[in-house]
Formats: C-alpha cells, structure tokens, sequence
DNA sequence: CGAGACGTGACATCAGGGTGACACTTCCGC
DNA sequence: GCGGAAGTGTCACCCTGATGTCACGTCTCG
C-alpha cells in the first residue's frame, strides 16, 4: 500500500487530510513539524510528503533540503497558504514536485497525490531492497540497518541482488561466484566466505547467530528474508 | 537539449511561452490545435506538453486520451483557463502531470516547467544551487563558498548541473562524460578527476577531506549537499 | 603573445579484493 | 559418544587497480 506523510502544524487540517487520504484507500500519518517528520522518514521510507511551509522552528523549505540526505526521499507535494510566486519557485526548485495553495480544494488535492503516486509505479523500485529493519538501495550502494548505515561494494552488492532473486534457496559458492563476479573471474571458493562474513557484519543483530544469511553446511549459504 | 512544445490556440500567449523557454535554455515550438500537436509528437518525441484545454475541435482532454498510444510520450502540464475543480481532477486523472490555471505567473510556470523536466534523467536546469554555505549561479559562471568567490568554467557548470540533479547517487565516470562533454567527446577518464580536484578546491572546507563530492570508489563520484 | 581552459601522463597513496592460516563446527562412520 | 575429515568462521596480510594530485603540453581566443 502506498504510504503517505503529513507534515502539517494545524492539527484539524492534518486531520482532516489524513482521513480523506485513508478514504482513499492509502496508508496516512501525520506529524506537526519538520522535526519529528524528518524523524519518520528517517526511520522507514514514505511514498508521498505533504508539506506545509510554515512550521514551528525548522521550516519546510529545510525539510526539503534535508530530504536528499534519506536513504529514500519521498515525492512531496507542498501544501501551503504563502502564494507568492517566489515561494512557490523556491519550493519547486528546491525538489518540490507539486505545490497547491491553501485554501484548496480536496477533489484537486487528491488528484494530485494521484498523479505523484502514478509516477512511482516502476520508478525504483527494482533499485530497493527491503527486509526486516534493513533497507537497501542497490543503485546508491548503501544499506542502512535501524539507523546504522553502511558502504556497500560492488560485489557485496551483486550477492545481495543474487540472494535476493532467490530467496530460502541454497547457494553454491561456485554458483554465487559466477553470478556475482562473472563468467571470467576465479576467485577461490573462501573469497565468498569473506564476503558472507561482511555481509553479515552488517545485516544481522547477531553476524555470530546469522539469520539472515545461513550457512547451508556442505551446500553453500541460503538467505531467509524472514529471518 | 530539451524540447517543449506547447498546443495553446491563443497565439500571442503560446509565443510569449516559445519565447520564455528558449530563452531558459529550451528548445520549444508550438502548434495550435491538438490535430498538429499530436502529429508533431508522433513525428518525433518531445520531453515536455504544455496543454491548452479549450483548443478548437480537438479538445485537450482528447489530446490527453491520445497520448498513450504514443510510441514515448512526453510528460504534460496543463494550463488552463478552466479553474473548475472538476477540470483539475479529470485532466490530472487522465494522465496530466501538473495542471496551472490561467493567468498564471510566468516564473511559477518555468519552475512547474524545471521541475517536471527533472524527473527526467539528466541535468537540472535551474540557474540557482545553493547547499551548505554555497551558492551557485549556474548561468553565471560563478560560485560563492562563504565570502569566496570563484569563477567556473564551461565544464565545471555542466558537472554541478549533473551532479545537482542527481544528488546522492554515484555517478559512474563515463555518465559524467557523456553528460557534461557530450555524446561526441571521449577525453580520459581521469580527466574527470581533475575537474573533481577543481571543484573540490572551490567547494570543500578541506578539499582532501571532501564532503560534498565524495568518491565512491569503483563507482566513480556522489554529490551530496547535506554534507 | 598571454591567459585561461582542457587533456594527459606520472607518481604517490589508498582501499577493496583475494589468499592463506588457524580455530572451531559439523558430519559421518565406528 | 568418539575421533577424524571436511567444511566453515574469522582474521591479518599482500597485491592490484583505483584515486589524489601535480606538472606540463596543447588549444583557443582575444
């Protein structure tokens, strides 16, 4: 289901917008400043941001700036009673992707949150990789557990993806090593264990106790989404 | 170049719109009926439509219907003098991608304009990058760190634009080459860590320690503003 | 000619990947 | 259960290729 943040310091008005948007038949919350919004963002990915302008303290043209720092930035739609055009430029070219002026009408609003949430379908999809508390963005190299982030390298992200096509299926070593690194390279068979033992150091609660990634004994290593 | 056409009946306005984008740095035509338009798009693909709705016999919406069946269609802002909110809805919902009502103000129209060629893979095409304690003036050719100011040249500008219209994505270096050189330059690659060394000296508060350009290694560059 | 912009090569440095060693665990036949 | 063989966890180290950095050559434009 598509998931939607309010950042919205006029607590009737989120209300009342979080209500049309569950009609809707989408997954809404909101929160009353820019604080706490970049707080939820930071802890699980959001599909959409509606985004007053004025709030107390940090202001939503900050949370824009401090979007690009997420591991998953949201489309946003700010939603704002300031109509002066250079507001409205500022937000845009801030990486606002819609901007309606208060007061507004619903009908309109929610089509554009349709029409944001229509430019997602493919997008990146295939870019993300979620499972547990861990989210990972293929594209950018970066795996965040909780709130812990990590480097990923070129081939600790070819297993990923490899594990991730296959998931509760044993590997064999020789098959990770020709799908991760190719028909041309022959590392030792070992050279996966290291990589396992990386990966582990940062996927699992426990890199002694995977969960994650299971030794299959005398097979290879299986990955349990599940854990 | 990006390309822009405009399907608007009222003459004076869709030359005023032609004008306005070339002189952003667009390639923009216009047609007056949504019969020309859509034989332009089938002629060649187009990155952007800005649509009249009230066009003589073939209507906007119609236009809007016809789009999908397209080979590539190009993304659409609506501009409009119906404000009705019924009008808002239904051309959003018909795949629209922004809706402006008439009149409208001319550089809120521009940034709706940069903001849906954004989404397209590419350079940003805003003139303003500001991120930390920098500022850029992109068709100025010049960059303040603080009270520093440094000038840019050619490549350098189209680099930043790269890099601001990606940010926090590793940029391989052969992307970096054939978007800011183009697709009929080939210099080395390395050369690209030269222009990375420049930027540095002029962005950086300790250019060996980079925060805002920062290598990702193997995978060539990543921008990020927050730091 | 001079200045700036661009491209390349050279050299030092650095990080990731690969290997081997050693300890520990699992399997299997007894 | 027991012991050995094979498999695995883990680490430190080396090597190669990637990167930081600079100097110099070339080109263009006034």
């Amino acid at each position: 289901m598509r998931t939607i943040l309010v950042i919205e310091d006029d607590l009737a008005l989120a209300r009342g917008l979080v209500d049309n948007l569950r009609f809707e038949g989408l997954e809404a919350s909101s929160v009353s400043s820019g604080e706490e919004g970049l707080a939820r963002l930071r802890e699980r990915p959001f599909d959409l941001l509606l985004l007053d302008l004025m709030l107390p303290s940090m202001s939503g043209f900050d949370v824009l700036r401090a979007l690009s720092s997420l591991p998953t930035s949201p489309r946003v739609i700010v939603v704002s009673a300031r109509d002066a055009e250079a507001d409205v430029v500022r937000a845009l070219d801030l990486g606002a992707h819609d901007y309606v002026k208060k007061p507004f009408g619903l009908s309109e609003l929610l089509a554009r949150v349709r029409a944001q949430l229509r430019e997602l379908l493919g997008e990146t999809l295939a870019d993300e990789l979620v499972f547990a508390d861990v989210r990972v963005s293929l594209k950018r190299f970066r795996l965040w557990k909780g709130k812990k982030e990590s480097l990923l390298s070129h081939l600790e992200v070819e297993m990923l993806r490899l594990f991730a096509a296959r998931p509760d299926e044993p590997l064999k070593r020789s098959e990770i090593i020709r799908q991760a690194w190719g028909e041309d390279a022959y590392p030792s068979e070992r050279t996966v264990d290291n990589f396992i033992l990386k990966l582990r150091k940062k996927i699992e609660d426990d890199p002694a106790r995977p969960r994650h990634l299971v030794t299959e004994f005398g097979h290879g290593y299986r990955f349990c989404p599940a854990g």
